[in-house]
RNA sequence: GGGCGAUUAGCUCAGUUGGUUAGAGCACUUGCUCGACACGCAAGAGGCCACAGGUUCGAGUCCUGUAUCGCCCACCA
């Protein structure tokens, strides 16, 4: 069938599709040949919160170039598909919706409240496959896998009873990012930092001066904190105790030498609230001292406030400052006083530390692994959570590109804390802890319970009658950390763990090294004692063409799907790759995609072209190659051994580059032109070499950028005359042909 | 405060381990509707490669410093 005249990306493009899909080539299984070697990449799962941006496009080109370049190659490849419940960010959407109502989950039973999140999920993660469909991914749907489907919730159960009996997972009082707004905490790492202008008050504490901008803290302050070398306050000793007037009535101080105070600042001396306060509760850990708790989970003051009790901080405030300053303990405010204040970057509440009973995962007690692939540490070894992310980057075992993030990670593992896991919203996987209990875990007032003397069993469902679960879910990236076996089907032996684990590559945005990577070094180092990928590749955020961020608010989103519909899925996904290497954000801009739409259509023309003039080529024959054919054939077999190379190395921008320059400045501006003129005037052997050649070189091009630019390369096989297999996403790649 | 990155044509960026006259896309100028392609062809203009030193036979590329922009981490009550 000839070709049409026009190249229509939109009409081809869902037609190959359906053609790839049906062939069942995506599901590694069913490739044909002898393919001894594997191949595997688990797709990051995008959150089911909505719909897929530009970053995600990118992720697929990256991923899909790199699959379909594999699969040439001849090995048994998987890419693995999947999704992920998101636990806060998707409960989050929901209960936005659901304030519009003005309405909040409380209002709801939680078996309710999470059907509403089901079906919110359900409609995003098929908006999500679609998409991702849209953008060609050869992805294997028959393993399709959800972080919170059945099958992985058995992992999530087997990963943490494992880590319960090994003594990494234990429950414990520490100070935590408190949200008042989600009710819930939030890790370390997902807060957000804000510059704020407030009020810095300089109070009189006693004989001392400490400065606070936040008074509303201070009514249970009863330990007064410097450093032991400061010579301004030799005369006072560790321990001492002074008797002194304070916000609500006399108290006894104590005297508190400790190196964490900066001389330099104000006076040099503060005082301390533990409960609020992570550097504060450290100090109070180190010296063992009383830790009192001055405000509730609503963000409302205890009694020990007094007349202010039961009062929202943001509005006792005023009051506070007022009454010190009727008692004279006021001594000056500082109104530029710049303060950062930290927020749920998962939703946006404004944090409270808080002292809470929360479970962890302790990265620095040591275990042995039953069975280890690590390097450097052997089955029944001692180590740690923290040496096993550490060494297995260290010693090449897990090698990140670009390389200079592995500064990064490093410099991060250095300053891991223990992980809280729990959360103490509704929508994850619920802890599957069990207590025997009636007052046991009363956290309605943010009140750490006294665990002593309380029945407790790990189990999936409820051991019997009196039994009550912990109400509190994991963090996302607790299940997250198991992606790349739990979607093999882990914790049971089966094939394609044996086939598929380790996966080759993990690419992702550098965004999430800390959230995701090294949770997931983490996880498999423990559980399977291997690494969970051998290379991990960083991509950057795209960007819009002025270099600012993508968002809703900004009104500046490039729709990958929109692109898809106007340019091709195939001109979308070469814009993510060209002109992009790992780690390095991309400023994409529509004339950028329209140009390479123009590349897919030059295509399109060449082979138009070939095809006309190659249709009276009888394919029996042998040709005979002039110099300069011959000249063109060296060139072109240096050209994919570049490409491979680059390939191999991970410089999709530059394979993809090259063959767009060959294909356009080399083979049609240039070879084209020379053997048409042989074409219409030669000998016949002359005109046979000339179209053997063409056919030929296109041929193999149509080959080299098919992992790139998947469609009309597919397409445009189809029509060719000496085509081999049956799919050009099955070809073998070029390279020693 | 610590770390990382960027700075190359008007714009967006390549330039892989130092090696001839520094490349591409878009935009621009001129000429082409000749049977693959005007989503095109041919020709062309446009660059003290941020700045200052240094290493080298040779530096956009390596080293030192400076400036501007951006990011990450930590944190002072």
């Amino acid at each position: 069938m000839p070709l049409e005249k026009t190249y229509s990306a939109k009409e081809n493009e869902t037609k190959i599709y359906k053609l790839w899909e049906e062939s069942g080539f995506f599901n590694p299984d069913n490739l044909p040949g002898d393919r001894s070697e594997s191949y595997s990449i688990v797709l990051p799962p995008p959150n089911v919160t909505g719909t897929l941006h530009m970053g995600h496009a990118a992720m697929l080109a990256i991923e899909d170039s790199l699959i379909r370049y594999q699969r040439m190659r001849g090995k048994k490849t998987l890419w693995l598909p999947g999704t992920d419940h998101a636990a806060i960010a998707t409960q989050e959407k929901v209960e936005k919706q659901l304030y519009k109502e003005k309405k909040t989950r409380h209002d709801f039973e939680r078996a309710d409240f999470l059907r509403l999140v089901d079906q919110f999920a359900q409609e995003s993660h098929d908006t999500i496959v679609s998409q991702i469909k849209r953008m060609g991914a050869s992805i294997d749907w028959s393993r399709e896998a959800f972080t919170l489907d059945a099958q992985r919730g058995q992992a999530v159960f087997e990963a943490f009873k494992r880590m319960f009996e090994g003594g990494l997972i234990y429950r414990g009082e520490r100070i935590v990012n408190w949200d008042p707004r989600l009710q819930t905490t939030v890790s370390d790492d997902e807060l957000e930092w804000r510059e704020e202008k407030t009020p810095f008050y300089y109070l009189k504490y006693g004989p001392f001066t400490i400065g606070t901008a936040r008074p509303e803290t201070k009514f249970g302050d009863k330990y007064v904190v410097m450093h032991p070398d400061d010579k301004r306050y030799t005369e006072y000793e560790h321990g001492q105790k002074l008797e002194l007037e304070w916000i609500n009535g006399p108290v006894t101080a104590t005297i508190i030498k400790d190196p964490a105070i900066d001389p330099e600042f104000g006076s040099g001396v503060m005082t301390i609230t533990p409960w609020h306060d992570s550097t504060d509760f450290e100090i109070a850990q180190r010296h063992n001292l009383d830790k009192e708790q001055i405000i509730d989970s609503q963000g409302k003051l205890l009694p020990i406030a007094q007349e202010f009790s039961n009062q929202h901080i943001s509005k006792a405030r005023g009051k506070i400052v007022e009454k010190l300053t009727a008692k004279g303990l006021l001594e000056k405010v500082d109104q530029n006083y710049l303060h950062r204040v930290a927020i749920n970057g998962r939703g946006g509440g404004l944090i409270e530390p808080q002292i809470m009973e929360q479970w962890f995962v302790d990265v620095s007690k040591e275990f042995e692994l039953p069975h280890s692939s690590l390097m450097g540490i052997k089955a029944g070894q001692k180590t740690t959570l923290k040496k096993i992310l550490q060494l297995v980057v260290k010693n090449g075992q897990i090698k990140i590109l670009p390389e200079r993030f592995e500064k990064n990670y490093f410099h991060w593992i250095n300053n891991l804390r223990d992980w809280n896991i729990s959360r103490q919203i509704w929508y994850g996987h619920r802890i599957p802890v069990w207590y025997r209990s009636t007052d046991a875990h009363d956290r309605q007032n943010g009140t750490p319970s006294d665990s002593r003397g309380v029945e407790m069993k790990i189990n999936l469902a409820s051991p019997g009658e009196g039994w009550e679960q912990d109400p509190d879910t994991l963090d996302t990236w607790f299940s997250s950390g198991l992606w790349t076996f739990s979607t093999l089907g882990w914790p049971n032996d089966t094939k394609d763990l044996e086939n598929f684990h380790p996966t080759d590559v993990l690419e992702t945005g550098y965004d999430i090294l800390f959230f995701w990577v090294a949770r997931m070094v983490l996880m498999s180092g423990f559980l399977l004692g291997e690494v969970p990928f051998k290379t991990v590749y960083l991509h950057g955020l795209v960007r819009d063409e002025k270099g600012a961020k993508m968002s809703k608010s900004l009104g500046n989103i490039i729709d990958p799907v929109d692109m898809a519909e106007k340019y091709g899925a195939d001109a979308t996904r070469l814009s993510l790759i060209i002109g992009n290497g790992p780690g390095n954000d991309l400023k994409l801009s529509e004339d950028k995609i329209r140009g390479y739409k123009h590349f897919a259509n030059k295509i399109w023309n060449a082979t138009r072209f070939v095809l006309m003039n190659t249709a009276d080529l009888d394919l029996k024959t042998t040709p005979t190659y002039s110099a300069t054919q011959q000249e063109n054939l060296v060139a072109l077999k240096s050209l994919t051994a570049a490409v491979t190379d680059d390939i191999e190395n991970y410089r999709l921008y530059l394979a993809a580059e090259k063959l767009y320059h060959y294909f356009w400045h080399q083979f049609a501006d240039k070879i084209i032109e020379e053997n048409k003129v042989i074409i219409k005037s030669g000998s016949p052997q002359e005109k046979q070499a000339a179209q053997w050649l063409l056919l030929e070189i296109l041929t193999t091009n149509l080959k080299l950028l098919h992992p790139f630019i998947p469609f009309v390369t597919e397409k445009l096989y189809q029509a060719l005359p000496n085509k081999k297999a049956p799919l050009l996403m099955i070809e073998a790649w070029p390279l020693n042909q």
